[in-house]
DNA sequence: CTGAAAGCGCTAACAG
DNA sequence: CTGTTAGCGCTTTCAG
């Protein structure tokens, strides 16, 4: 295996020189830097990642702090890991990966053992209690999801409110008298995540704003029987146009069924709007009106303040919460009021 | 942050003493034990983990290959992941998550800048490209999934061969007239993923020895309208007592929902034997018969062939496949064929 | 624009 | 049973 050592004799150049050759970190002759390049590819040299970290006091890794062990729900997970794994590698970092279970003191071996330059936790709660530890770190974290009291670290997650918003606003701009949200399941509303309330408030205010009538079923369970639950506690036999919203990704495709098999027609005689992935909106059956969560754009704005952070060499401007905006975007599920006639 | 030098100092030992009682490789004295420990917890000291990488020749990391990246199925994949990356955490060593689709480079970069001590690389296909540069690399490599020619690496799987006996078995025993497999997607049939013939292969061999009618019904999507297509095609309105075989996870509610949707009663006028996880089968509606194929158990296995590499000097006996042999659980959709009276 | 040399923090001979 | 010492393979001053 060929150390630096080996390029630089090979190029007839310094060891150092090789090391600027790839840092870019001072100027290189032509020449010099093409002898060198030579030698590389002829041995097929890779920097040593241990004695890179150890020299040079950065691990070009970071740690990602995913949701497993007992008490997860790592429904949904999977986009999040990959796209940070991908965002990653493009800064040619490459990813640890940690469970949850380790509990607080998995951020602190990471911060100790110089395993990582920074850390992405994820599936943040209102009251997590990695908060405190999280931002005790000289590593720098970013939270996806946002806590009660961030404690200044930067945090990243879908505009819940803004969701909320315009599902509500758009039922109430098309004529429905009524608007039901079928809530998260017990789990979640358990583990008090962050977005739960913060979607079930938004909706409430702007339902309020807007004039229009307001009802939450909640819990719902992502299940054949938590959907019939839900719809039957929907109570859509009442007079005046409901419109549905849906939160969570897992529920839309068991109401819409629980709705057809009730004799609903969705589209029809009862709007649906889903607050879940394009992707599974469109996939549904039918195909569902959706406010887009998109866990890519989360995950994608993570790793863009993850690398920000690093970039900077001090803390400049503490970023805050960052949120994604959602669209929305119209399928088959969507009824309008009768209108006057045109 | 300290370093060994400080625990060293402060417990007034040598720098290796403090080594030696982390490592264990040399009897230390009780009382400098107790000092070196005592330090170590007031300084809050913890190794360096690139600096013992380097000086110790061993970075106390797995590297795992997810195949994430556009042609994937990731469908249940956190549970390997999960279980693979706590196994490691057992052996105080930590995972790098790699995605697939970076190509075979990924396992080079991995080797070449020493960021692991071992490569588990998933969901392997019958002519998998990176079997080759696999094979060629110094660090071991352990497969997840049966390639047509391991090239020597260790291997790790579900018996999906005896999951087909097993199936086949019982339904010939409990006096069914005729098998017919529901098979795989048609994405995993085309990847050519090793288990898919193996499985077939199997099912048909079983069949013919305990002679029992045997079909085939590929590919079969796992949605609602492959599953209805995938019930007409099994033809259960012929004479005789059919037993279904549905291969994969994803597959199996959707089938039992088109088999009750078009007014068959699994577990009374069709056996139904899903090919899929113990939770999956107890969750199902109704709750299947099963053959159970759990990542768990093939990812516990996939570690321990890690470690057992890992802890030999010398590729001693090479493990070549080793598979996780399924049970058969009989739930709600075993039907049995009329017995003469008792 | 380039080289020489001093570590980064740990492990593992080698010596006793 | 313990200490001394020589690196592991890079990065980064300090000199030129």
């Amino acid at each position: 295996m060929p150390t630096s050592k080996d390029v630089a004799r090979l190029a007839g150049v310094s060891q150092s020189t090789v090391s600027y050759v790839m840092s870019g970190k001072r100027p290189i002759s032509a020449e010099v830097r093409r002898r060198v390049e030579e030698a590389m590819a002829q041995t097929g040299f890779q920097p040593n990642a241990g004695a890179r970290a150890l020299a040079g006091r950065r691990t070009s890794v970071v740690g990602l702090v995913v949701p497993f062990g007992p008490s997860a729900d790592t429904t949904g997970l999977l986009p999040f890991v990959e796209t940070i794994a991908t965002g990653v590698r493009e800064h040619d970092y490459d990813v640890l990966l940690v469970t949850a279970d380790e509990g607080p003191s998995a951020l602190t071996r990471l911060e100790g053992r110089r395993l990582c330059d920074a850390i992405v936790l994820m599936e943040i709660e209102a009251h997590d209690p990695r908060i405190e530890v999280a931002a005790s770190l000289r590593v720098p974290v970013v939270l996806i999801g946002v806590p009660q009291d961030p404690r200044g670290l930067p945090c990243v997650d879908v505009d819940f409110a803004e969701a909320a918003r315009l599902a509500v606003t758009e039922l109430a701009a098309s004529g429905h008298d009524r608007v039901v949200v079928l809530g998260h399941p017990a789990e979640a509303v358990a583990r008090d995540v962050g977005y739960v309330r913060r979607f079930a408030d938004s909706a409430l205010a702007t339902a309020r704003a807007v004039g229009v009538a307001h009802e939450v079923v909640e819990p719902v369970e992502a299940t054949p029987l938590g959907a019939e639950r839900a719809v039957e506690a929907a109570r859509l036999d009442r007079p005046g146009l409901t419109g549905l919203v849906v939160a969570g990704t897992s529920a839309v495709q068991p109401v819409l069924t629980a709705l057809v098999r009730a004799g609903h027609v969705p589209g029809r005689d009862v709007t649906v709007i889903g607050v879940c992935t394009d992707a599974a909106a469109a996939a549904a059956e039918p195909a569902v009106t959706n406010v887009s969560l998109e866990p890519r754009d989360v995950s994608r704005l993570a790793v863009r303040t993850v690398f920000r952070l690093l970039d900077t060499e001090v803390a400049d401007a503490p970023p805050d919460v960052a949120l994604v905006t959602p669209t929305l975007t119209h399928r088959s599920t969507t009824a309008r009021a009768a209108a006057p006639a045109a």
